[in-house]
RNA sequence: GGGGCUUUAGCCAAGUGGUAAGGCGUGGGUCUGCAACACCCUGAUCACCGGUUCAAAUCCGGUAGGCCCCUCCA
């Protein structure tokens, strides 16, 4: 398997540092708000990996955090906890909020079938880990405490800046709304624990051993890792905006702490972008699955669309790219239900074609080229149905837009009632009474069941809403 | 100001030096009472200008457009 790596910044061979095994790790959502079409689309990257990971054999164990505290809007402890700002807000506690939007975040990542990594764990539950990891920072001087906050010192690492190639050009303030904080040594430095909350009734606060305080934003995933998945991580992943500082920072932490070199492939998904550019919830652009879903999309349309491109490519939304998608979707499920069990599956041909589809997805996650080999697959005269059938349930496994779901199915009674209808039709159509057969496809059309004839005869599918 | 990515037919998109996969849509056809489904046919001087090479969408330089990061972020 070849994938790039940010680290490297070129296509590596995989080679997971136990044999076999691979332990993964993927940044997860901020629950202050809803999780936008973007976000997920990361997910989806993510999700991609790990199925196809696990496809290729691979004993995959992989972890997600909820961040459910502490992100500030700044670093220079000047902005506002965004938990804070939804708690506010919507007048609940952050607690609450953090369910509220974990729980929402979760129904739209199963829409778009992203597979539940093993472990999930919210920033809130390994409070003692952080402190744990803080306080050897502290012994071993990499970090200090200033101002009341405690800071991790950049100066003590050669190589800071190893994932990109900022060298020292970091110029404090580039960006609009971005304040200095005197109480660093370095201007890079990040917190790595608060204790000089400025709101009042701040309810986040834990007792540590520079003062009752929150986290800093980085420290959680760091934890959440090394605690779960051990001091040797195979892949990291996240959004390209994590890059910098997130991950910079993620890996000056751990290695400081471990002593050694801590993960060797990083993995960045390109963002979403509308034509205003990225998609972001502080930009207030809230788009979801589910919403979606209410205008009558198939969240799975949209993570055909998100596959029909690359992870390390930009993605334009629009609706007129995701009504292609729905149905080109449409199309290919249709093809699929056409097929029919016509004899034993043909191994060798099986075989072929699982190599090709094999071989798209381990040149870095060409997902594009994978739904090709499905296409070639169906288009392919010398194989039976069977043969295809199975190799789209193979395929799905990794593809996992349900290729072979199952129509939905009725009550006996109305079932009845529509195949007697069916019959009704038909006789109709033999006597070329077709204004009368036109109106019972009609009348069943507008109860929003469909006709569809076959040279095998007459059958009904379900149309959604 | 610094660091990157990107530009392929109406649209999505593959392509990592040997003269452009696939899909959607469009148009035409087969089938059909009609329609739908299915199937067949139908499209590109690869943003522009130079360079390297026997050979460039692919490598190098430049120009233009789009986007991202440089302490909110997927």
């Amino acid at each position: 398997m070849k994938i790039y790596n940010t680290l490297t910044k070129k296509i590596d061979d995989f080679v997971p540092y136990e044999e076999g095994k691979v332990k993964m790790y993927t940044c997860g959502p901020t629950v202050y708000h809803y999780a936008h079409i973007g976000n997920i689309r990361n997910y989806i990257g993510h999700d991609i990996l790990d199925r196809t990971l696990r496809y290729l054999g691979y004993d995959v164990t992989r972890a997600m955090n909820i961040t459910d505290v502490g992100h500030l809007t700044s670093d220079s402890d000047s902005g506002e906890d965004k938990m804070e700002v939804a708690r506010k807000r919507e007048h609940k506690s952050a607690m609450e909020i953090a369910k509220f939007y974990t729980d929402a975040f979760f129904v739209d990542f199963e829409k778009v079938n992203c597979r539940m990594p093993e472990i999930v764990s919210p920033a809130t539950d390994n409070i003692s880990e952080y402190i744990k990891i803080i306080t050897k920072l502290m012994d071993t001087d990499y970090a200090y405490q200033s101002g009341g906050n405690v800071y991790f010192d950049i100066s003590k690492l050669d190589n800071y800046y190893c994932l990109t190639n900022q060298d020292s050009n970091l110029v404090i303030g580039a960006r609009e709304g971005v304040d200095e904080d005197s109480n660093k040594r370095n201007q890079a430095d990040f917190a790595l624990w608060f204790t000089t909350s400025k709101f009042e009734n701040h309810e986040q606060l834990w007792d540590s051993p520079w003062g009752r305080g929150y986290p800093g934003w980085h420290i959680e995933c760091t934890g959440i890792s090394l605690k779960y998945l051990g001091e040797h991580l195979d892949i990291h992943g996240g959004g390209v905006d994590n890059i910098f500082p997130h991950h910079t920072n993620e890996i000056a932490q751990s290695e400081s702490y471990l002593g050694h070199k801590w993960c060797n492939y990083w993995f960045h998904n390109e963002h979403l972008i509308d034509e205003s550019g990225k998609m972001s919830k502080s930009k207030g652009d809230i788009l979801t699955v589910s919403v979606l879903e209410k205008q009558g999309y198939d969240p799975l349309s949209f993570r055909f669309m998100c596959l029909g491109s690359h992870y390390r490519k930009q993605l334009l939304f629009t609706y007129d790219n995701l009504d292609q998608a729905q149905n080109t979707l449409a199309k290919l499920r249709n093809r699929i239900h056409n097929l029919k069990e016509d004899g034993p599956i043909e191994e060798n041909l099986f075989e072929t074609y699982v190599s090709k589809f094999k071989e798209a997805l381990e040149n870095d996650l060409n997902t594009s080229n994978a739904l090709a080999v499905l296409y070639e697959v169906l288009k392919d005269s010398d194989i039976n149905d069977s043969t295809k059938k199975s190799l789209v349930e193979n395929f799905d496994q990794v593809l996992a837009l349900d290729l072979l779901k199952e129509k939905e199915i009725l009550s006996t009674d109305l079932d009845s009632e529509i195949q007697s209808l069916i019959e009704e039709r038909k006789i109709a159509k033999m006597n070329k009474d077709f204004a009368k057969a036109d109106q019972i496809r009609d009348d069943l059309l507008a109860r929003g069941i469909k006709l569809i004839d076959t040279r095998e005869g007459t059958t009904y599918e379900i149309i959604k809403d």
